[in-house]
DNA sequence: CGGCCCATTGACAGGCATCAAGTCCGGTGG
DNA sequence: CCACCGGACTTGATGCCTGTCAATGGGCCG
């Protein structure tokens, strides 16, 4: 993964902490900035004018955010858990991209680590049938998350959850349970989640029944 | 929109002819070429390897699609009409972008002609509804498929749009026969669509309920 | 200790998937 | 030119999933 070369910090790029719940960026605002998030987890938020919430994709450590891929950010940013992150200042980022690119000849590959977390949760998403979307986003965040094998800090809110799977909360909660009463995962705190059968949960991702 | 500056298409990008149904590339191969699209429709399909069948975007004359954002496609590009097409190097497409840069300081928003779709449909599907997914899909292609004013060329199948809503084609066809029904489309022949009443389409698309 | 937000659970209704026919249309071949 | 054929569209009946509403429990923080 790209990460900006191996440039340390100036001061035009800044390292910065930021408590859970802060505001990263607001939809609609210009991009002057990118943000590679060095550790903790950011949720992009689109909202409708009825209000209704969506989670257009999580980002983790190593992912950078908020690319100006566009003129204005399309979703708001906003802390899940407390960060340490690095802002960028747009025009930097595009010049370091480039210096990368006559380097290596590599030049779009980094921006997929936008893209692609947005993209697959649009797969996601289509599937149809909760237990389905739940597996299926276990699946693709368990290697992000893991602690040690299987074992996972996971800090987010079922209510989030539900708005990044397109379902309601009280679906999520019946899933989980199933999940747990099946043995395939364990829950033995909150903020906490035990991968017990993988392969199961594979299975399940892709669409197969229970017995 | 960024066109790939005023170059004349030369013996690298040859401009193309393909018929509907043809394939562009497929998901998972090597990304070596940049489809530019001149005319026609294109549909990004995923499949799951149970066979549920995803269209992750459709693409319409103007937009760029295939770009090397990842080392492989993530999705399989189909021609969905008749099609005329320019075919770019990636290598080539990448030094256009650069020399883009340099002239004007915009790099990345014509990356957004692909990432934006994909971005909306994932939005789209996370809406809950039938009718409202169906009127919110209309809203954003209006524009692109308009010959004059509400009347539209729509080429596609109830069983590709069904693929792209997260739906199945009996929903689409009801919630097509609900629209017309209360005139705020009509269908008078297959391939075409006149949008007679935009402000209520654009009603249902925010969640509105009918009376 | 109290309050608040989140998680959990139950009851219920409604929307949509599913299955099954039947119709329409364009294309093909005689 | 016409009959046939296959795929897409249409429509109806049925049942399940899941959204909705309501109430309770539980953990965290002030």
């Amino acid at each position: 993964m790209l990460s900006l070369k191996s440039k340390p910090p100036d001061s035009y790029d800044q390292t910065c902490q930021a408590e859970a719940g802060k505001l990263l960026f607001l939809d609609g605002t210009r991009c002057d900035h990118v943000f590679e998030l060095r550790q903790g987890i950011v949720r992009g938020v689109c909202l409708s004018r009825e209000g209704e919430r969506q989670i257009a994709a999580f980002f983790f450590a190593g992912d950078q955010i908020g690319l100006p891929v566009s003129r204005c950010y399309r979703f708001t940013a906003e802390a899940v858990t407390d960060l340490q992150y690095v802002r960028h200042s747009a025009a930097r980022w595009q010049e370091d991209l480039i210096s990368t690119w006559r380097e290596q000849g590599r030049l779009l590959p980094s921006i997929c680590a936008e893209q692609d977390p947005i993209f697959r949760r649009g797969i996601i998403v289509g599937r149809s049938g909760v237990l389905v979307r739940i597996c299926a986003f276990l699946i693709s965040v368990i290697d992000r998350l893991a602690e040690e094998d299987g074992v996972l800090e996971f800090p987010l809110t079922q209510i989030d959850l539900a708005d990044y799977l397109a379902i309601t909360p009280e679906a999520t909660c019946r899933g989980f349970r199933q999940l747990r009463e099946r043995r395939i995962i364990s829950v033995p705190r909150r903020n906490r989640l035990i991968v017990q059968d993988r392969a199961k949960l594979a299975e399940l991702a892709s669409g197969a029944q229970l017995p």
